[in-house]
DNA sequence: ATTTATTTTTAGACAAGACTAAATTAAGTA
DNA sequence: TACTTAATTTAGTCTTGTCTAAAAATAAAT
């Protein structure tokens, strides 16, 4: 059992990682949607999602579009962690600021050493979550599922990322908007005032205090 | 004072590390040499040497050889700099064994930033020397002194380079020859037998008496 | 010093991955 | 349905870094 090894390329894996970046339901993703996501030509797109079909790791129809096949999608998935272990690596263990770090990692992640990954892994303690609070896929590529905690449980200084609200009446989704949260959004709680219970929290580096 | 950043391609680095690695005394290297080294065609290398004079890093003379300037030499140092720390990061940290990091470092050393460079050094304490016991260039390029010890003062377990002999009677360094001791290598202590002042020593994994 | 052998360079080809410009297909609208 | 627009693909070009085969330069040997 000595599965055979195929080389890809840098580029390769970085169009694998924008499709399924940009994968949302089950439809398939565009030419464009992937020239815009990578700052490249549709041109160069269309070239490579052939490459692509042809070593199985999408599924690509002319003019339809392209989506990961289990194949391609295990292995951006593991991209997706190597990513995210260095990441944490950077500002775990280097104290790298966590909007310091993606362009390093964007290099690393190309690093091909399995050894490698799962020892840094271990190393730093098999994380679940990256230092924007996004999931790290596990060696077979699952993702840890995305729970969900009231944000006045978050831990002060543990950074969040809004996955729902708890009330959707207008004026409080109005709110909301106001100081800049959405879904996605990342949080951080700096400080709870225990006497009213309020929060000092940081969103897009601004402060607020709700 | 905002150096221009001039891009360099893998390839560049590995030909300035080839040259360095090849340089012995002031004579140039030799194309043969460095294709020999690199695993490529005599053909191939002309042509990037040609590139490499081009960009200012060797100084390089039809048929005679190539040699790095002061900014090549920089360079290269750059790249052993980060090969080497690296190299200990996987040993001392990942628990890799001093055999089995180098490939990884051949990737690992073309990761460009400066920063994270700096802040591994620092993360490793600043080390002088990697797991082979080779130097670790600094910031700016500075080797430290390869200073020397008896081996017989060498402690256990650290692994040593052999840089040159306390007697050089042709029976002694026909021993040295038998069992394998050259300039350059490297050589551990397993142990050392306090009664009879004798060592146990490990070079190319293999244990002698002496 | 002339010939022979070796090294190095030149010339031309190729693959990968990008681009531009033109052609084609699909989608939206009157 | 026919027409117009937008998206996508095709065709051809370019650069980087490699190769092979042939030519040229240097080094070695008689």
């Amino acid at each position: 059992m000595h599965q055979t090894r195929i080389m890809r390329s840098r580029s390769e894996e970085d169009y694998l990682k924008a499709i399924y970046s940009l994968w949302k339901n089950d439809e398939p993703i565009s030419t464009t949607d992937i020239a815009n996501y990578l700052n490249m030509k549709a041109s160069s797109v269309t070239d490579m999602l052939q490459k692509l079909s042809d070593k199985g790791w999408i599924n690509y129809k002319k003019y339809k579009g392209a989506n990961l096949t289990d194949e391609g999608k295990k292995i951006a998935l593991s991209i997706i962690r190597k990513h995210r272990l260095w990441e944490t690596f950077l500002v775990s263990n280097l104290h790298f600021k966590w909007d310091e770090v993606h362009e390093i990692a964007e290099q690393l992640e190309h690093i091909d050493s399995a050894e490698l990954i799962n020892r840094l892994d271990n190393y730093l303690g098999n994380p679940m979550y990256d230092p924007h609070g996004d999931p790290i896929p596990n060696k077979e590529g699952k993702i840890p599922k995305s729970f969900s905690i009231p944000l006045i449980e978050l831990p002060v200084n543990k950074i969040g990322k809004v996955v729902g609200v708890s009330s959707d009446t207008p004026s409080f989704l109005q709110y909301l908007d106001k100081i800049n949260i959405q879904l996605g959004s990342t949080i951080k709680v700096k400080d709870k005032i225990e006497f009213d219970q309020s929060l000092e929290i940081i969103i897009n580096n601004k402060n607020y205090q709700i």
